[in-house]
DNA sequence: TTGTGTTTTATTGCCTCC
DNA sequence: GGAGGCAATAAAACACAA
């Protein structure tokens, strides 16, 4: 690689004096904005070491233009304190840059764009957790659905069922009215069916259950779960809207718990920022 | 070799904080 | 008002397929 070894140097830093650039001065010019030699021996070059500065040669062929990449060990002394700390101290920055060879701006330009880089990384990963959390949830709801739908068939069966066995009943009463009068025992289970009959069919379509040895009734119109353990897993479905929902968020949105809960900080490996871009 | 897409380095403009 | 941060962007450097 071209630019490999080679150091930024700085030949008013070799006099004890770091050059400071200000902030929007610029630490080399392109083609944009062409500065001369004279500019360029002051702001400071690319080069391979502090003595190739002084060779006359070498400053011929390198253009004083030319940007050039920082050497691995550079990226990787700079990649060590940025897992360190994410933000730069004006201290550091300048420990840094000399430590570096390098000027404080390029550090500091160094660190903006690295924080932009874990930025965009960072919302990479929120963005495949958040679609996992969604695919889960989603894949449980319709789930729940299929249930849902397979109960309520169940219970259409069944009242199929009893209708036929309440006619059947019915019939042999009329049948043996005549001569026999109505036995406390047939009333009594005529009773029974109708008002069997009479839950079946209460709630809201239909939707109640019917157990004598299973969980209780459960006929108040918001779920077919019997327990609190199914409850638990319905209720947030109330608030839950598909895509072509208005928006309105006047009810409990199913994924806000999951959004809340990824947004909230996490830690994350290597020591990386808790929150979005929030750093411990 | 060359065209093209990606990454890295640097600038600019705007915003916030002290 | 200056310093520092960020988003957007430019442009050089690099990677890689054709």
């Amino acid at each position: 690689m071209e630019s490999a070894g080679r150091f930024f140097f700085d030949p008013s830093a070799c006099q004890g004096n770091m050059l400071v650039l200000g902030k929007r001065d610029p630490v080399f010019r392109g083609p944009r904005s062409m500065m001369n030699m004279e500019e360029s021996s002051k702001r400071g070059l690319f080069f391979s070491s502090p003595e190739d500065f002084f060779e006359e040669e070498y400053y011929d062929e390198q253009s004083p233009e030319k940007k050039r990449r920082l050497t691995a060990e550079q990226v990787h002394l700079l990649e060590n304190s940025f897992e360190l700390e994410n933000k730069l101290e004006p201290e550091r920055k300048s420990q840094l840059a000399k430590d570096l060879g390098l000027q404080p701006r390029q550090v500091a330009v160094w660190f903006q764009n690295r924080r932009a880089r874990w930025k965009t990384k960072q919302l990479e990963r929120d963005y495949d957790l958040l679609k996992s959390s969604y695919d889960t949830l989603r894949s449980n709801y319709d789930s729940l659905v299929k249930e849902n739908e397979n109960l309520k068939s169940e219970v259409a069966s069944l009242t199929e069922k009893l209708e036929a066995k309440e006619a059947t009943i019915t019939s042999s009463l009329g049948q043996e009215s005549d001569s026999h009068p109505v036995g406390i025992a047939n009333a009594s289970a005529l009773q029974v069916s109708v008002k069997v009959e009479d839950r079946l069919s209460s709630g809201s379509n239909g939707s109640a259950v019917v157990d004598e040895e299973g969980p209780h009734l459960v006929d108040s119109g918001d779920s077919y779960f019997p327990n609190d353990n199914y409850v638990g897993c319905v209720a947030p479905l109330d608030g839950f809207h598909s895509e072509d929902d208005d928006g309105s968020d006047d009810g409990r949105s199913y994924f806000s718990d999951v959004f809340a809960a990824a947004a909230e900080p996490q830690q994350h490996e290597e020591g990386e920022p808790l929150g979005w871009w929030v750093w411990s």
